[in-house]
Order: structure tokens, then sequence, then C-alpha cells
DNA sequence: TCCAATGGTATCCTTTTCGACACTATGGGC
DNA sequence: GCCCATAGTGTCGAAAAGGATACCATTGGA
């Protein structure tokens, strides 16, 4: 349960496209990623932030997401339960990544982006 | 059978990166789109280059994006068929996010692009 | 006549992903 | 004592994505 769809990469050159595709894809990867670009969010931050998500699934995704080195997760062992995420250097390298996939997205969907927003 | 994930784009801001990834997701589009990047292809031309995917998967990707207006399809009603894949104009403007994830895919993937090549 | 090549389609089956829902631990408020 | 919030975990099952395999039509060549 630690990748998300290939292992291997025995594609041609066009195989990193799918790597770094593998790591943000995932339903929610993107939209998690896109938001703590923003900064420091708790769980409960991000989940109101996705209101069609269940734990189950944004715990999975951050999970995952940690385990590929993008985000980094601090728990504070404290009474009321508390854990930031946040972008790993490495996660911070994929900005430029993340944001050309919102620049495109705002100029060439239909209604995604401005509308519902 | 038209779209590959959601139909709907009801969630925040962070929305248009998902939508976009919806287009190029799909375990051969990225590869596909890049491949396609470097001009006309014919269908046993892209399948040769993909050796690990079945007609049934490639026509199925093609279709998708053929339906999502990245990719155009131009049949020769000839004796042995003969079907040309391009990029569309549409196509055309998804190259910058293409680069951007073949560029970061190449610096920080362990061992994909260059290795396997 | 049979085989090969083209670009598919149809059918079946497995794997992966996603979503619903319930349950946990701790402490505070009422 | 009961419910709320925090940040999860676990199980179950449905749906979707992906893969294997076989089949179709046409025509040229051996």
């Amino acid at each position: 349960m630690g990748r998300t769809r290939h292992d291997r990469f025995d594609c041609s050159p066009g195989c990193a496209v799918e790597a770094t595709l593998s790591l943000i894809d995932g339903k929610w990867k993107g939209v998690v990623l896109y938001h703590l670009m923003a900064g420091t969010m708790r769980f409960n931050e991000i989940r109101r932030k996705l209101p069609n998500v269940t734990q189950r699934m944004l715990t999975n995704q951050l999970r995952e997401l940690e385990a590929d080195g993008l985000i980094t997760r601090t728990v504070f062992a404290q009474v009321p339960p508390r854990v930031d995420y946040d972008l790993s250097e490495r996660g911070r390298t994929l900005e430029p990544v993340i944001l050309a996939l919102k620049t495109w997205g705002d100029a060439n969907m239909p209604s995604a982006g401005s509308a519902a927003a």
C-alpha cells in the first residue's frame, strides 16, 4: 500500500512524465499540494477545504505524499491531538508544476477554477 | 465512458489543478502526449513506443484524449487502414505542462527518465 | 488457400481506488 | 455521565481502471 500506481518505470523517455504524474495523481493530492503551497495546515483545516473527502481518504493521500517525501508531518503530543502538514523541500520544488497545472486549468477548462470558486 | 475520473469540479480553487490532472492522468496519456509532441504518429507507431500497452488500452486512451480535444484523429479510408494522431491546438497548449512534468521527473526522481532509457 | 499487416472491438477477469460507516483515545464543557 | 472536538484506524463493498485474449474486415503476397 505504498505506491499509487506503477512502481516500475519501464517505458520510454516519456517515462519521467508518468513518474511525476504518479506522485501528484490520486484524486486529492493535487489539491492538497496546492493548498499546502499557501502554508502550514492542520488535518481538519485541510479537510474543511475539501468538503467531499472523507478522513480515511485524506489520511491516505497525506500518508502517500509523506511517503513520497513531498510533505512533512509534525505531530504534537498534546491532548487535543494536533498535526501540522507542510510542504517539504522536495515538495516546494513541485510548485512550478502545480502552478503550471493550475494555470492551464484556469485558462483551458470550460468552467473550472473560477466557477464554483 | 467519457470521463476518466471526476465530472464535477465542486472543489475549492485548487480545482483547476485536479481538472487538468484529470485530463492527462490515466496510465498512458502522459506518455502518449509526450510522444505526440514530436509530431504525427500512426496507431501502431505509438504502440511500438509503449511496449507494455495493449491495443484496447491504447485505443481507450487515444479516444479519451480525442474526446477531451487534446488530439486529433485522422482516418484515411484506405485498404490497409491508416489513422494519424496529432496534437490539437489545445493539446499543444499543454506542452509546457508536460514539459514541466518531465523536467521535474528527470531532476527529482531516483532513477526515472535517464535510467532504462 | 493461408498468412500477415492495419486499426480496431468485444468479452472477461483482476487489481486498484474510492467512499460509507463505525470505532478509538483523551480531555473539556455541561 | 454524556457529548464534543482532535486525528486518526479498520472493515466492507462498490465502482472504475487496467490487462489478457480473441475476433473482425480488407487485401496483397506466398
